[in-house]
DNA sequence: TTGTATGCGTTATCAT
DNA sequence: ATGATAACGCATACAA
């Protein structure tokens, strides 16, 4: 009956069955050479005997080092009326990051903290929670136009990765897709399904996603003999891309073909346009972006430009430790290019 | 130009500033009442000024306890070809559970750790990974019919929470919904509404969610005068109820009520509908389960029942809180009452 | 190659 | 009420 409630066993229980000293022992768990081949042995055998494991705290207070991180979401404040308790720990899309990022994150035995911050006090303390809690890099996932969470946290010296450009620029280590060459896929693709009528519902123009996209989308038309392609802007959201469906549909009723800037707002529009009496794919075409899950649960599926999103939030992880483990590195930002995934809705 | 790299203040600097000893400082930081007004003021100024906070790594190693907590997702093993990326993390009902923890832990200044593990190899590894990284409460939502975790964890001592009752009985603390009781909710609104041909589509029978749910709505019938409900089982997934929902059709072609036991089958139902010809609500009224996201995305939008996730996800928090400032405590479980949600699909 | 000794920032025990 | 001082578990500079 070995019911020691007692603490773990600790570097010194270890040298002490294998016959050691501490140093020794120490030197084994983090790798050093400088250990005779036979003692290794020895001493590993007797680490996994006990079962050791090394205290985390204890080694962070010497090394004054450390490496782990944080996964921070960060949304603009919420006001109470505002019933959106979407938040992205729940948006489809920014499921696939996480994915990514966890995925990444566990061969190195790592695992984030998850911080949400939805408003300016939240923000504030958050560097001072970062050093308390010894956390050395931050993954940042933004909803925030105007986050000054990128300057700030490059500023206090945190390692730190963004998901998609920040609106202003800041020396920030950054992934982000292609969205122009996205768009420039899903205008061909219209195109070569005999589509002559084609219109945009994009995202916010204010935002780098929103105003790259339609760019991206009306430069390919215009390239292609079409240079004036309508456009409504939606805000992103299921509720607005209906809304935006509707409007284009009133202005734009013969329209045969249709990109819209991500597919939460193409789930919406399929709905309007199904109201409508129009058949998707027959009457119109339609392509969303980003390939979220949303995607797949339309009927009919959704043709959209795939944004490779675990890829990149692989990507922000190495970037962090790379930067965790040599703080004098440049900043770098990745650019991936999209693909196009073709289903019913074309 | 303060470009003091050097790490963070101490206790030290700040004793240095206030002129006082550590321990005053300790006290101070600590709330310990010994301590006279005047000099806790005068300290109290002197962390400010600093900006000290304290390390918690150093804290954590000399007191031996942390009240610092993870959030574990348990999936069963991933398939190769399996390629329900899902996971957890993006599904929606799940986020709302997760939004209501990270609510509830923000107020005592706590950030989990985000632990998925999807494979025995990691389930192995999570109490050592757990003692290593100092963490004594662990919230755990599990998808796995037969998790070890919960057992293996609250024998390991660390104080646990689950999200819904353990397949297997185990001495635990969860969270739980009335599954009965909303299903019975369904039940009675679909016979108010006047329906007479009443079916269902249920979850996988073997677990208790699927089980207790048809359960309710059978004897919620039954006493009042509908002794048989036929039902088809489903698995919990929208291309699921989309199944089960062509074979019930196939079934009972005259049905005018139908209860599925969560809201993504339900959608994938409401579209099987639409495909049929059938218009909800005035051909059928299709209540739901859960009211995830998904309830209002679906159009018609869901009548479901509410599961009040956040006010579960709140409580795993307090019940983990809880045992981890008393470890003498017996597990308790909280079961929550369900209510309806009237939308449009009835 | 291995062992000894010191200190990381904190709490807690002991004097004072 | 306040101040020394000893741990906590570990990495590492230095000695051997």
């Amino acid at each position: 009956m070995r019911d020691e409630r007692s603490s773990s066993p600790t570097l010194e229980d270890v040298a002490e069955a294998a016959g050691v000293s501490r140093a020794t022992v120490s030197r084994v768990v983090n790798g050093v050479r400088n250990v005779a081949p036979q003692l290794r042995e020895t001493v590993q055998r007797a680490i996994d005997e006990i079962g050791y494991v090394p205290n985390l705290a204890a080694r962070s207070l010497v090394t004054n080092r450390t490496n782990s991180v944080a996964l921070v979401l960060s949304e603009p404040e919420k006001h109470v009326d505002d019933e959106s308790s979407g938040s992205i720990v729940s948006d489809p899309f920014f499921g696939r990051v996480i994915n990514g990022v966890l995925s990444a994150l566990r061969p190195h035995g790592l695992h984030p903290v998850l911080i949400v911050v939805d408003n300016d006090e939240d923000r504030d303390a958050l560097v001072p929670r970062l050093r308390q809690d010894g956390i050395g890099g931050v993954l940042l996932i933004t909803l925030h136009e105007h986050d000054p969470l990128p300057l700030r946290l490059t500023q206090a010296g945190v390692a730190t990765a963004l998901f998609a450009r920040p609106t202003h620029p800041v020396p920030v280590n950054y992934v982000d897709v292609a969205h122009r060459d996205g768009a420039a896929l899903a205008a061909v693709h219209l195109l070569d399904r005999g589509r002559q009528r084609v219109a945009s519902i994009s995202g916010p123009l204010h935002s780098a996603a929103g105003h790259d996209r339609l760019e991206g989308f009306r430069d390919a038309m215009a390239s292609r003999g079409f240079p004036f392609v309508p456009s409504v802007e939606g805000n992103f959201t299921q509720a607005g891309g209906e809304q935006a469906m509707e409007r284009l549909l009133a202005e734009q009723p013969d329209l045969d073909g249709l990109f819209v800037a991500n597919d939460l707002m193409a789930r919406g529009a399929l709905g309007v346009l199904r109201d409508h009496g129009r058949r998707v794919p027959d009457d119109v075409a339609v392509v969303g972006f980003d390939d979220s899950a949303v995607a797949v649960s339309c009927r009919p599926q959704l043709t959209t430009v795939r944004q490779p999103v675990e890829d990149m939030g692989a990507e922000m992880v190495r970037l962090v430790l790379s930067h965790l483990a040599d703080r004098t590195q440049r900043v770098t930002s990745v650019i991936f290019e999209p693909t196009l995934v073709i289903r019913g809705s074309t």
